[in-house]
DNA sequence: TCTAGGACCTCTAGCCACTAGAGGATCAAG
DNA sequence: CTTGATCCTCTAGTGGCTAGAGGTCCTAGA
């Protein structure tokens, strides 16, 4: 306990200012000082600020952690809305994903036509200059 | 031709606010203006702008879509560098879907095992508590 | 007890690609 | 000539941090 905020980093694998701007936007507590004005944690924070990491890397953002947190600290309280925002998510990644997947498919044509000649034979310039061109062949 | 600045938006898709920032970060040239100091707009912007909002749509960066600009205007150099600019776009796409994947993985497994209970039985907030145990799981 | 240097502090600014809004000027149709 | 839609500039905000300046504190070794 009575962890610097650079042991704490260590433990969480957030980094320094990280800590210190999740503190500025309220995701977490404002910590004891030292006489030094230095902060200070305990265990609590640890287990805080893994929650929070996870959360963020399973790509939720902060306003999420935010009520996942609150709900964390209510264990009698139904997980529906848990649930609820974690469906939401997984929909929205699902979204990223097919739009990425349309992408994918663009530009792997663009590239695949390209026969490494002049830019003006280049089907890489010439699709972004007239997309409509690049449809209409895909249709056809 | 002389266009007002939404007229230009309304032909190319692009938000007036939006042209106006693409001038500022040199993306397009600063066009002529009316006596009364309004943008007046040509044919070659029309083009210049449909590029730039196909480059976007497919997720080039700015900086990218700058040098296929300049490329577009070297109709007989190699189109070796366009082709390059490209393909690293491609892979950034793939590495981006192979991550959601991995995400949208996790996420869904975690959505199924909730049974709709309190929170202290809830899954979702239980593999964010602690992680390890999720993998610890996945791996079992 | 002193000192060195690593860790800490606050504050501001920057990243990307826009978007929003205030407060005012101009343009074109009727 | 009036009206109201469009235009202008400027500043600030978005999300989730990251970087850097300029300074203070803590602690281990001499």
């Amino acid at each position: 306990m009575n962890l610097p905020i650079g042991e704490l980093s260590r433990l969480t694998g957030v980094k320094v200012p990280t800590i210190r701007f999740y503190e500025q936007i309220g995701l977490i507590d404002q910590p004891p000082r030292t006489e030094g004005n230095q902060r200070r944690y305990g265990t609590d924070e640890v287990r805080r600020l893994n929650f929070i990491r996870h959360a963020r890397e399973l790509g939720f953002e902060v306003d999420d952690i935010r009520e996942l947190l609150d709900m964390s600290g209510k264990p009698q309280a139904s997980c529906h809305q848990a649930d609820s925002i974690a469906r939401n998510h997984l929909a929205e990644i699902d979204r990223r994903i097919a739009s990425l997947t349309v992408l994918r498919g663009e530009l792997s044509r663009m590239v695949d036509e390209c026969h490494h000649g002049r830019i003006c034979d280049c089907r890489i310039i010439e699709v972004l200059a007239d997309h409509s061109q690049c449809v209409a062949d895909h249709v056809h």
